[in-house]
DNA sequence: AATTAAAACTTGCATATGCAAATATTGCAG
DNA sequence: CTGCAATATTTGCATATGCAAGTTTTAATT
């Protein structure tokens, strides 16, 4: 039998890496349903509402807030900018810039929340209230958890 | 006050499909930094692992496996085969393929799997063991519930 | 003022991802 | 045997993603 001296069973653990992704995949899917018929991707939604809630906002610091690489939010920018959504001037700094949601974008971020609204109302209710509320709760501990950790914080 | 008739409060609830999205970004870095030491991402050291479990296995049916489109698969496999890790035969049908793990790809395979132990580790301290096997426990389910919708199941 | 270092974006490179359409084969109906 | 529907994979197209290196400006040093 050998039972563990330490009383602590070691449970085999599977790769978080692994079920994020696949959890991610479906989940943008089932967004990406509804949210699509505006002509928004959900990544695209998600950048849009935060040019709208922060804008007008520097590349960098709008890269902070939604921690993405800011080359990529370079790149993200694009479709919306040629979609006439959003706009980038130059910014008080000359190295800087400064990204403002246009007219037709508040329009655009307002048709989309309707969609979205509908695809989250839908997970809602495929996985239950709860469950959601849950995952959400776990999602925000293990993000801040990790970000301590990458901002190289050893202690409180 | 104006308490609501239902006695059920309506609790907002923020974006699934963008937390997901923002956990994923910060745990596959994090995945990266150590499985990278070996010359694999995290992605692909998860193919690479279901063709060793799976293979000799044909496309479509490893796609099902790993909740991935086909055609993503397709793509996917090229690095692997490039880099000899795995290979692309002609399957029985004539239109399918049988895709198989070559003894580099096993080797590489086994010296990345250490590297993944590190990096799951290091997940399993940052976040703390209950709070891991809660998320996976909560992605499973999640999973399994989309799935069914996914399927077009009504009832149980 | 010239040099250097630092800051803020952008580009080059290489994947990851999925939908729609194209290809290649097989199996069937007539 | 022919033609058409069904199956299995791949391509075309358009994003999403991040690291490393490059560019442009600004700030700091001497």
């Amino acid at each position: 039998m050998e039972p563990p001296v330490k009383s602590e069973v070691v449970k085999p653990v599977g790769c978080t890496n692994l079920k994020l992704r696949q959890l991610m995949r479906s989940v943008a899917r089932h967004y990406d349903l509804e949210v699509g018929k505006t002509g928004l991707r959900g990544t695209q939604y998600s950048l849009l509402s935060y040019v709208c809630k922060l804008g007008p906002i520097r590349p960098g610091e709008l890269a902070r807030a939604m921690k993405i690489d800011p080359s990529t939010l370079t790149r993200n920018l694009q479709p919306l900018v040629a979609g006439g959504w959003v706009e980038l001037a130059a910014g008080s700094d000359g190295r800087s810039r400064l990204i403002t949601v246009t007219p037709a974008g508040r329009d655009k971020r307002a048709e989309a929340q309707r969609r979205w609204k509908v695809a989250q109302d839908g997970i809602n209710s495929v996985l239950g209230l709860e469950r959601v509320l849950a995952l959400h709760a776990l999602i925000d501990d293990s993000m801040q958890l990790l970000a301590l950790q990458h901002t190289g914080a050893t202690d409180a």
